[in-house]
DNA sequence: CGCGAAATTGAACTTTATCAAGTACCGTGG
DNA sequence: CCACGGTACTTGATAAAGTTCAATTTCGCG
């Protein structure tokens, strides 16, 4: 008989898309599940290639990216343990991936089929509603994404970024990056020398305190409005 | 007896979230529909009000777009005829409108209600379908605009603005801007003035020749090199 | 412990934003 | 129909910001 192993169901539970199915619907989940091990830097899929599966981030971290005409890198997201990496649903069958995807250290992938997701779709409204609430999460991320960009400030877009990890984290003053500091400004679309000189902008005015990967907000309300507020009075 | 006037079922199966309704459905869609006219610059919702309704855009043009902290606008969709302007759907009441719509010019919205367009979708399948594709269809989008906005040359920027244009009116060389220079500006994420250099450079390069909003791609070729090789060779 | 990648720092360079001025265009009202 | 006023657009000069290049230091991993 073919050994593999389950996720446990709170496990399966932890990405939006399944948040809330009932238990039955969540054993199908595991009974169609796949959980991949990965190493560092192997490929999950590439853009272009034809969506057949559904991924989410167990463990480690996966990178989102395309490259650019001047093959330099551009990071759409970073998934981490209960990140969905694509909601690649899709009923055309002829749907290709809009990005690549790479993982940055040893992780875990969970997936499954886009054809079952369009079975369960179908059949239970709770997964119906959960598939478009993710969706939506996804195009109002994007949203603020673009919003980012086009501030061409790079002193916000480091705040921004700081603050967002600050608000994510529960508020907790004190925390890691969640990757290096390369990965973070081709997130923020920035050159790392300028990610660095931001970095150290941001400590010569006593607002954080970093030292490698670690963070420590030293003034949250100065960095709340550095991002809210940014040059309106300049 | 209230006077209502009715969209015609052509221009409902105009917009790709009613694309394959069947005759029945596509005439609740109709009794349920409601008919705008707005004037220039008469704003249609605002970001961070609460969801209601899902708009479609019947004639005109109207613009989708955040203020920034500096007051400027970042416009980050103009929907003309047929385009959907927000596929607001949402099972959460709470949700909020992510960003501001006003029109440009005199044009005419239609609009339905959430709650109605979530009882559609949880009824018919084919309605779901189409508003999954039109969610999906949304984020690719976005994600294309990210990529654009990452890449910081400005000549890029124009050149794929105008090789989309002449993209989706079918190839014909000779066809008019959708808006002013200004908007597509703010489109673009750049000053109006980088965007008049740019077209000036575009021009003297012999690529393409432009007087006002009439543009004509004299050099498709080049053009399309522009965008996808960009720098490669440099 | 030592190698290689990541990060920092400085300096020169490129690009775009900003400021300022002038021109063309459009709709309104005379 | 023309004059007017406002907006959009263009053009030039200047300044600000980020990128690039190069050199050095630090960090992380085997």
């Amino acid at each position: 008989m073919l050994e593999r192993r389950l996720v446990e169901p709170q496990q399966v539970r932890q990405f939006r898309m399944f948040r809330n199915l009932d238990d039955d619907l969540i054993e199908q989940v595991r009974q169609h599940a796949r959980i991949t091990p990965m190493r560092a830097r192997e490929p999950l899929f590439r853009q272009r290639e034809p969506v057949r599966r559904s991924f989410f981030c167990l463990s480690g971290r996966i990178k989102l990216f395309r490259l650019t005409r001047m093959g330099s890198e551009k990071i759409f997201a970073i998934a981490g343990v209960g990140d969905t990496i694509l909601d690649s649903i899709s009923f055309d069958s002829r749907r290709k991936y809009p990005l690549n995807c790479v993982a940055i250290v040893a992780s875990e992938v969970l997936s499954v089929e886009v054809d079952f997701l369009i079975d369960l779709f179908n059949r239970s409204q709770p997964a119906r509603n959960d598939l478009v609430e993710s969706l939506i999460t996804r195009t109002d991320q994007l949203i603020d994404h673009v919003e980012l960009l086009s501030v061409d400030k790079a002193n916000y877009r480091v705040a921004s970024f700081l603050y967002d990890e600050y608000s994510r984290n529960g508020r907790t003053p004190i925390f890691r990056l969640p990757s290096s500091k390369k990965h973070i400004a081709r997130f923020l679309s920035l050159q790392p020398e300028t990610l660095s000189r931001c970095l150290k902008a941001l400590r010569t005015e006593g607002i954080v305190k970093s030292s490698a990967r670690d963070i420590e907000i030293l003034n949250p309300d100065a960095l709340e409005e550095l991002v809210s507020d940014d040059l309106l009075a300049a």
